[in-house]
DNA sequence: TTTACAGTTTTGTTGCAACAAAATTATACG
DNA sequence: CGTATAATTTTGTTGCAACAAAACTGTAAA
């Protein structure tokens, strides 16, 4: 078994097990939105899937619920979470304490070929949005986003990030459409790296954290717009 | 399995399995300091400690393994986490963030009767504090700092704020007798409930943020004196 | 059409054995 | 005595079968 917690490094990372390895695929898949929120997952299923024994397959969907990047919908029912705005407003609550905490931190460490390659993320956004390819855009801006909180130099605080991406990620892309139409996040994202430039903590994080907000009111718009047309 | 991430309420509870049940058990045991930091975890050893069959053992040792309640010393040895100064650090500011943020959205749920059972936790402490029984102290300090972080009413984040606890715990424990001496954490305690008396929520995130300080300050000190004394 | 219920299928859990790899101990050598 | 090496034990992993419980499907009654 290798490092479980992500970014943690120091530690010997040894070859990594079928459960890590299941597990590590899963969440990627959920994280670009293959499995659409309310999404049943079986562990038999997951195995074939992967084409391994249930054994890993069950590791990687008990781990995934442990984080809460699933969650059970009946005793023996793990399903992909669909938020609702309760628990979209929590986690938008902690993703600011966290994340504004890393961005904040980040400034501490940036030297000028990291803004660099923010800038070099930040074009592939860009091209992402003028070609249409809203997946590859959600999947660049998460890039662009951890790129800064790595710098903070706390792997702690990213891997525990992380886990907030995976919980909304799902309802993320099922949104997506009405999500990047808008060209979100670029104008902060602009700000953020001006801030990184002159190391301004508090500017980072001031600019991460109207990101933060910017998308979270996006997505309870279209939670709402999903959910009075479902009454329908 | 029954539900993975504490404190979620609103998802139908089933019997707990046997894994819930060997993970909920060993939680309890490292946040009371039963195993020492160092300490290596076998699954079979845990298997027959606790009475199951290695299955189990094994879910629970890899769900805190997952936690970064136990940390990999090797590639086949799990072991209880040592704090070292930077990690110590990073936690620290964690905590800061989210029991901040805990604290602070106390202030606009509770009610008269909410800080009459924190007067009652209060009272356990100093008692227990005053018949100088330092880990049953550390035990009711845990329960009045966590009785503020439900009052907040968000489930993900007092269980974030869990697995924080439970990362210092084995080390807060080794360390208990140099700790407990200074009747830590009483005049925060005090000023806390003051400012919930008051629904002021910026000052009960001070006096919280107040005591996670002392706290860290102390334990850093602690930790120092330990590694000089082991390099002699 | 909806609801209640019985039968059937699917599913998670648990224990276990075999295996490979790591950790530990014993041994021999410098 | 310390160190490198070999032998031995311990350990995590993996797959699987049996079991109980839940989920599902079809059926019949209201």
């Amino acid at each position: 078994m290798a490092v479980h917690v992500s970014e943690l490094a120091n530690i010997d990372r040894a070859a990594e097990n079928l459960g890590d390895a299941a597990y590590r695929q899963m969440k990627e898949r959920i994280i670009r939105g293959v499995y659409r929120p309310g999404h049943k997952l079986t562990v038999r299923a997951v195995a074939q899937d992967l084409d391994v024994s249930t054994t890993p397959a069950r590791d990687a969907i008990n781990r995934l619920a442990s984080e809460a990047a699933l969650v059970y919908a009946g005793p023996k029912t793990v399903v992909v979470p669909v938020l609702d705005a309760k628990a979209l407003q929590e986690i938008t609550l902690i993703r600011l304490a966290l994340e504004g905490l890393a961005a904040q931190q980040a400034a501490e460490h940036v030297v000028p070929q990291d803004v660099e390659a923010l800038r070099a993320l930040q074009r592939q956004i860009n091209s992402a949005l003028d070609a249409g390819q809203y997946a590859d855009a959600l999947w660049h801006n998460k890039e662009f986003h951890f790129a800064i909180f790595r710098l903070a130099r706390l792997p702690h605080l990213v891997s525990m990030i992380e886990t907030l991406w995976l919980r909304i990620g799902p309802s993320l892309h099922d949104l997506y459409p009405e999500f990047a139409k808008e060209r979100f996040g670029v104008h902060n994202h602009e700000v953020a790296m001006e801030a990184l430039e002159e190391r301004d903590g508090p500017g980072v994080r001031a600019a991460m954290e109207n990101d933060i907000r910017d998308g979270y009111r996006r997505l309870r718009r279209a939670c709402r717009e999903r959910a009075t047309r479902s009454a329908q």
